[in-house]
RNA sequence: GGGCGUUUAGCUCAGUUGGUUAGAGCACUUCCCUUACAAGGAAGGGGUCCGGGGUUCGAGUCCCUGAACGCCCACCA
């Protein structure tokens, strides 16, 4: 594996590259251009982070750590955009801890998904070469499938890579690696010994098309609507018959008895006779049972211990024979008489007008239902009877319940604990054996001369039971999701004692989408309870899914897959991270359409652009990432944007320890954006009519937009490392290991004074519009506003266009005279006029409201006594600009 | 048969413990090619928060109920 050998490779020589210099576009940081290609400095960035080591944990660092496993891609294709929002919103979350200074790990690794793989390259092999499995035979055909592998998994790290995924590649994990496999050996062993693995023939999933048996989690229902077809069945010995309703006449071919109710009056009279089976001329008894209820069809049902799982448990309790009368390719057996190498649905067909022509069918109603599908390959599920591998659950369960009831675990959205509470409470043994070549082989042996099985750890020599030598191992697999449950321990050392284990276990957090809630979440939380002895992570974030355009969720079957290089090449891949984290709220389903990345694309050209504007302008004065004191700093906007940012790190640090990636995202887009761009740059332009104070000036913005950056960074890496090395202020420190901002004083005066400033030249723009030719206004208001305003002339000059006379107005809002306003502007402020009446009214009435008064808090009263205050000033202003 | 989610501006969605005139992006209207950015700037229009009841001084937010859509679980012959 040609680029995997050279991530490790990249990886391992980070500490030679010290004075690695990236890019010779660094070389003059004053030259920077006009139209912002990410594509032009996003890959080598990915591959600088690598050579680097910026990514790398030491399990040796003292410092307290982060530790995240990623849920292991399959190595099924390629990635869809369904990764990419997970990988963005870990490596958001991985970043952000990364620049608090946490020895931070995120171990990577792809997962060999058993039965999805297989299918895929059998697919492959029958596409492009018209070979069966069969015909390669499980040596060679397996051989195929790590070929596959290779150029699957290679395509995955590929993206990752690309899309800025910021993991540990030293440590990067596949399921079926040596240690791995190790694990799933151990915890197979260890399982047995402790009574929890068991091996019998019972009713299970199985898929005729894949010829392997299923757990219940890999079975879909979908709801059909099917038919109920009654047939007559002739009682032995009287002229009466038993009418039996049935989804799969097929069946009946199998059927070994008919059950009737025991409170059942209309049938209790032929208890103990039998029935002649149609068809099969087969006698079969009359039995009494539970499971044939009354109200349902006609009350009698009919009993396939050997092709459905209600029957296969009556027929337990009856003592019932199988007739097993379909066989592994959903194809009737001998056993099914004349119908026998019919398929199912054929044989359906067959038996259904057969019992037609004997006058045997009553009617067929129609009768809604669901069927169970593959949920790989959606072929219909067959109930099976066959001889598998069973894990026994309910002990494993309780201890998962228990730890996550005592709150060893977080699961957020909160929601998704008691759905995973209740899926545990009501668990079912699991099948762990597949009949596949691809996955982990069972470690048991059958002893051909004596039958018994040992299970050992290593081949082993001879027969636990009788010495024999003449051992055969089981040919089944395990579910792949056995491999995947031991993930997070497994890829640590487990079942050595590592460092990394000790360091790293439980890992910290774990985010994953919830359609593998039970079948891993739930199995790595029992699997890590049993074998570490603690859970497998601290927390879990379960994130939304990815659906298209229509909110259905992509797949490759059908067809609406988006491959995430193609959009990031198109956009950017900071762009397409940012689209997807804004959009990201807890617990909700992304809606993917591409109408979203124009935006954040600009966002990512706004940053550039910003930046264009600083690198044009400025000496190349190095720049100390430090925080001013807020008493030193001169100028209100400085004071402004630095209570702007502490506010903005604080919310965007608290936003991201909480899950609410869109509103650190969003909070991110609109400090830069907004406060930044539009209102400290232009503020800042101002300031540069005459040499004096440049430099102060250059300091402040520099800074500001360095520390900007590095906020900017756990979201949109790519740009901002390319910013920030052509800022240099790290000399070839990547701004990955560089400080989160981590907040800061706030001074609340100038935020309320810039505030003031702001409404003052807004106020004026909009005055404005009707009149842009207005230059010269007299202001009213408050001696407070007043005194901004002059304090600030030459801003509201430059910004807003006019020179101002100001005319205090002590009591009154801001107004202004000398302008025309227009008539749209008229009947605007006609209907502010109108609203404000309304919300005045209403706070008055509050406030005369004793029982109001009484309760509410006083914080509340107050706030409404302010505004109602604020509310008539702008009253007055309105009223009085109107007249 | 159980359980969960969603319903807020034309579109896609925010709205953490109930609290002061409900927000964003896109789209739309008007003006501006002002040498960082037209992938831009300025200003603006647009919402009976799905319906009905209730609790409360106060409900988009809590409770009950109904509807529509979606998802998950379930051995519904």
């Amino acid at each position: 594996m040609e680029l995997f050998e050279w991530l490790i490779s990249m990886d391992e020589k980070h500490w030679l590259s010290s004075n690695f210099q990236p890019l010779d576009i660094l070389k003059d940081s004053m030259q920077i251009e006009k139209v912002y290609e990410p594509q032009r400095f996003e890959s080598q960035w990915a591959d600088w982070w690598v050579e680097k080591g910026c990514f790398r944990a030491d399990a040796d660092s003292g410092k307290p750590m982060f530790s995240l496993v990623i849920p292991p891609p399959n190595v099924t294709g390629s990635l869809h955009m369904g990764h990419m929002l997970e990988h963005t919103l870990i490596d958001m979350t991985v970043r952000w801890h990364r620049m608090r200074g946490y020895n931070t790990l995120w171990l990577p690794g792809m997962d060999h998904a058993g039965i999805a793989t297989q299918m895929v390259v059998e697919r492959k092999l029958l596409k492009e070469e018209n070979l069966r499995k069969q015909d390669l035979g499980r040596e060679e055909f397996v051989k195929r499938v790590w070929q596959w592998k290779e150029e699957s998994g290679g395509a995955i790290l590929n993206q990752m890579r690309q899309v800025g995924a910021s993991v540990d590649w030293s440590r990067s994990r596949f399921t079926l690696d040596d240690g791995l496999s190790k694990a799933v050996r151990e915890v197979f062993c260890g399982l047995h010994e402790r009574g929890l693995v068991y091996r019998g023939e019972y009713l299970v999933n199985w898929c005729p098309r894949c010829e392997t048996a299923l757990s219940d989690l890999e079975v879909a229902h979908e709801d059909v609507e099917g038919s109920l077809w009654h047939i007559r069945y002739p009682v032995v010995g009287t002229d009466e018959y038993l009418i039996v309703a049935t989804t799969r006449p097929e069946t009946m071919l199998g059927d070994t008895a008919v059950a009737i109710n025991a409170k059942d009056e209309r049938y209790l009279h032929l208890h103990g006779k039998t029935v002649r089976l149609p068809l099969m001329d087969r006698e079969i008894p009359i039995i009494l049972d539970d499971m044939a209820d009354p109200q349902f069809g006609t009350g009698v049902v009919k009993v396939t211990p050997a092709h459905d799982p209600n029957d296969f448990e009556a027929g337990r309790r009856h003592d019932l024979p199988r007739i097993k009368v379909i066989n592994e390719k959903a194809q009737m057996t001998a056993l099914a008489g004349e119908y026998s190498g019919l398929d199912r649905y054929e044989a359906r067909k067959k038996v259904v007008e057969a019992l037609e022509a004997h006058g045997l069918l009553v009617k067929i109603e129609p009768h809604p239902m669901s069927v169970g599908k593959c949920d790989r390959c959606k072929t219909v599920i067959e109930p099976m009877l066959s001889e598998q591998w069973f894990v026994k659950m309910r002990p494993l369960a309780d201890k998962a319940i228990a730890a996550i009831n005592e709150g060893k675990i977080d699961i957020q959205p909160e929601n998704w604990k008691r759905t995973l509470l209740y899926w545990l409470e009501n668990i079912h043994d699991w099948c762990v054996s597949r009949q596949l070549w691809w996955g982990h082989r069972i470690p048991a042996w059958h002893c051909k001369s004596c039958k018994e099985i040992t299970v050992a750890r290593e081949t082993p020599e001879k027969c636990h039971s009788c010495g024999s030598t003449d051992l055969v191992q089981d040919m089944d697999v395990l579910d792949t999701w056995f491999s995947s449950g031991l993930w997070p321990f497994s890829t640590l050392g487990f079942p050595e004692k590592t460092k990394e284990l000790e360091v790293f276990y439980p890992t910290s957090l774990m985010i994953m989408g919830y359609e593998i809630l039970y079948l891993w979440c739930a199995r790595m939380t029992m699997l890590g309870l049993e074998f570490m002895g603690d859970v497998p992570f601290r927390n879990v974030y379960i994130h939304g899914i990815v659906r298209d355009a229509d909110k259905q969720k992509m797949s490759k079957t059908r067809g609406n897959t988006v491959d995430p290089l193609d959009i990031t090449a198109k956009y950017g891949t900071d762009a397409v991270r940012m689209a997807l984290l804004t959009s990201a709220a807890p617990g909700a389903d992304i809606v993917w359409t591409e109408d979203k990345l124009p935006s954040s694309r600009a966002f990512a050209n706004k940053i550039w652009n910003a930046s264009r504007f600083l690198f044009m302008n400025m000496e190349r004065a190095k720049v100390e990432p430090q925080i001013p004191e807020m008493g030193t700093i001169e100028f209100l906007e400085d004071k402004w944007i630095w209570s702007r940012l502490h506010a903005a790190a604080e919310t965007i640090s608290k936003a991201i320890e909480s899950y609410r990636f869109h509103e650190a995202a969003q909070t991110m887009w609109h400090f830069f954006w907004s406060d930044f761009c539009d209102w400290y740059i232009e503020l800042k332009k101002l300031r540069f009519k005459d040499e004096s104070g440049i430099d102060d000036n250059w300091r402040n913005i520099l800074n500001v937009f360095e520390t900007a950056l590095r906020l900017l960074h756990p979201a949109m890496p790519f740009i901002t490392e390319e910013l920030w090395q052509r800022l240099n202020p790290g000399e070839g420190k990547s701004i990955a290991v560089a400080n989160f901002p981590v907040g800061g004083e706030t001074d609340s005066a100038a935020v309320e004074e810039m505030e003031r400033l702001q409404e003052i030249i807004t106020r004026i723009r909009d005055l404005k519009t009707a009149q842009r030719s207005v230059k010269q206004l007299t202001m009213q208001g408050e001696p407070v506003l007043i005194e901004t305003a002059k304090n600030h002339s030459e801003a509201i000059r430059r910004l807003a266009g006019v020179e101002l006379t100001y005319e205090e107005t002590p009591g009154q809002a801001l107004a202004f005279t000398g302008i025309e306003i227009s008539d749209d502007q008229r009947a605007r402020i006609a209907k502010d006029i109108e609203q404000l009446e309304k919300v005045i009214a209403n706070s008055n009435r509050q406030l005369s409201d004793e029982k109001f008064m009484s309760r509410a808090p006083a914080h509340i009263i107050d706030g409404i006594r302010k505004k109602l205050a604020e509310y008539e000033l702008q009253l007055a202003k309105l009223r009085s600009e109107l007249a």
